[in-house]
Formats: C-alpha cells, structure tokens, sequence
DNA sequence: TAATTAATGGAATAAAATTCAAATAATAAC
DNA sequence: GTTATTATTTGAATTTTATTCCATTAATTA
C-alpha cells in the first residue's frame, strides 16, 4: 500500500483543482465557450488565487483549530508584515491579518490536537517580537472557509 | 453583456470545482487511476468536504474583512448552536467557531466596505441573543484559506 | 459613424476523467 | 499458517470535458 493520502491532502489543501466548466454552462445555461472564456479572464486578472479542497479537517488529523490574538513587542511593532510573511509559510497556519484594535494580529491555527498545538506554540509563536496574548479554542467548527460543515 | 462574473465569483465560493487528477497523477508519479481511486475514498468518507476557490477578495469587492468576538446573553448562552446554524446561511461569513475563553463565538466576516460592515452588524449580529463585543477589523490579509495572498 | 476591442458561442480537436476488468496486496477467519 | 475475503493498484477502453479556433455580435473608443 503505497499511502497516498497524507500526499493528496498537502496538494488540495492549496491547489491542484480547477474549474467544472460543464457544470457550471448547465448550471448558468450559457454555453461552455462563454464561461471558459469569463473563468480565464478571471484567473488573468488575478481575482481568482487558486482552486483548492475544504476537508472536513478532524478526519485529516487537524481537527484542534484556535485564534491567537498577537501583540508584538516595541522593537518589532512597526513590522508586523515581516513577521506575518516569515509566518506564513507555516502549513498549520489557514490565515494571517494584521488588525486594528487591541490586538496587531490574528492568526488561526490547524493541528492535529493539544499537544501538537502546545509544540507549535512553543516553537513557532513563541518567539522574539512575537506575544501572544490570547487564544481562543474552538470547541466546534459550524462554518469554515465558507463552508459548512 | 451577460456579466456572467458574479455568478461565476457565487458558484465557485463554495462548490464547481473538482480535482486534477492528471496533474496530480504526473506530480505524485503514480497512475492517474490509482489517484482516481484513493480521491474517490476520500470523498466517500466525507474527508474532502468540497472543492472551491480562493479569491483575491478586494477584486471580487469582498475585500472588507473582520473578525468579530461575540458574547451571547444569559438566555442563548446554553445554545450557541443554535445562533451558529442560523448564522451561517449568510454569504458574508467565512467562518463561525463556538470557542473557550473570553468569547462563545468568533465570527470571520467579508463584505465590500465599512459602509456594508456596518450594515451587516446592524441587521444579522446585532439580534436578540448576541451581543457584540469585540470588531477587530484587517489591515492587512496576508494569508486565508491557507492561501497567502 | 467608423474603427477597434471585448465578449459570445458553434464546431472540431485535444485532453482528461471515468469505467471496467484483472492482478496484486492486505486483512480477517478458520 | 493457510484460506477466504476485502481493499488497493493498474492498464486498456470508453466517455466526458476542456480547450482551441474562428466567425459573429456587442461594446467601447476615436
């Protein structure tokens, strides 16, 4: 067995899915030419960043998800950008904002469970120019990238 | 003109996706049909809940984006359940989380400007039952959906 | 009003998903 | 440990779909 899903999941978690073109004509009742041609343009002009799968994450072994409320020290206060790209290229983080408020950041957080977000934490949250100042635990995910769930 | 867009920008929101198994196939260097085979399991099992894509969200006018920390009162506070079923039918929400800590409810919001937050908060947040404590308002996106912009 | 560019949509082609059947591997039953 | 059962892999054939090409129409600009 050459188990291939842990691999499946990586590359529909930010790609590797296109449009339904066929569908989407009967759906509209336009011909396919026509959406194919308004789904390119689209795709051109950028507004559209990718096509990806929204799992049902507690059975893919990320089913502990959190908000954590940010607050950065003096000497990385005016650089919160820096510090949310340097973030970002962390697979357990679905999304980074730089606020207003009381808070610099917000960041949600997918892991498997609390143990896994007690490591991340410490080895990636936790670190110079970061504070954390609050997590919310999520209890239950009614509603996730715009799905329910 | 059709301006076919903002339907296409609707449907493709939540569903009118579907895998590329041949890039796939290519990518992971197995057959196309083992591939077919193990995302067909995944479905079935309801671990992919969707296929979707992410937009850049100030170029489909949801670029408005907040998270909002609700406290519910003393009457709803058993049943957040039930205000977070009946809130997700709404567009503008991403994502609805039922949390630990300060706050029974994080919301994730997208609409086009201040002008529509402000409207949302006055007709769908702010009902009997919820009671709205925090707007903690994004600069700044630099990633969602696991996506980076 | 003419000229240019953008959008639509049919027909033909290319590419891809899906089905089918057979072989192999993994698991359960005895 | 052997057999029976079930799950997974894979190539070949089929069906479906995306894509290209080109002509037509609509919208925009000069």
């Amino acid at each position: 067995m050459k188990d291939i899903r842990p691999r499946l999941v990586k590359l529909f978690g930010e790609n590797y899915c296109t449009p339904q073109i066929a569908k989407i004509a009967k759906k509209l009742k336009e011909p396919s030419t026509t959406i194919h041609y308004n789904i390119k343009k689209l795709e051109k002009e950028g507004a559209i960043k990718t096509y990806k799968a929204v799992f049902d994450y507690k059975k893919i072994d990320e089913g502990f998800c959190t908000y954590v409320l940010i607050s950065l020290s003096s000497d990385e206060y005016g650089n919160p950008e820096r510090i949310g790209k340097d973030l970002a290229k962390h697979q357990q983080i679905e999304s980074i904002d730089i606020c207003t408020g009381d808070w610099e950041m917000v960041l949600k957080i997918r892991v498997k469970d609390q143990d896994a977000y007690y490591d991340f934490v410490k080895n990636v949250i936790s670190r110079k120019g970061i504070v954390k100042i609050k997590s919310l635990v999520s209890f239950k995910q009614i509603k996730t990238e715009f799905v329910e769930l």
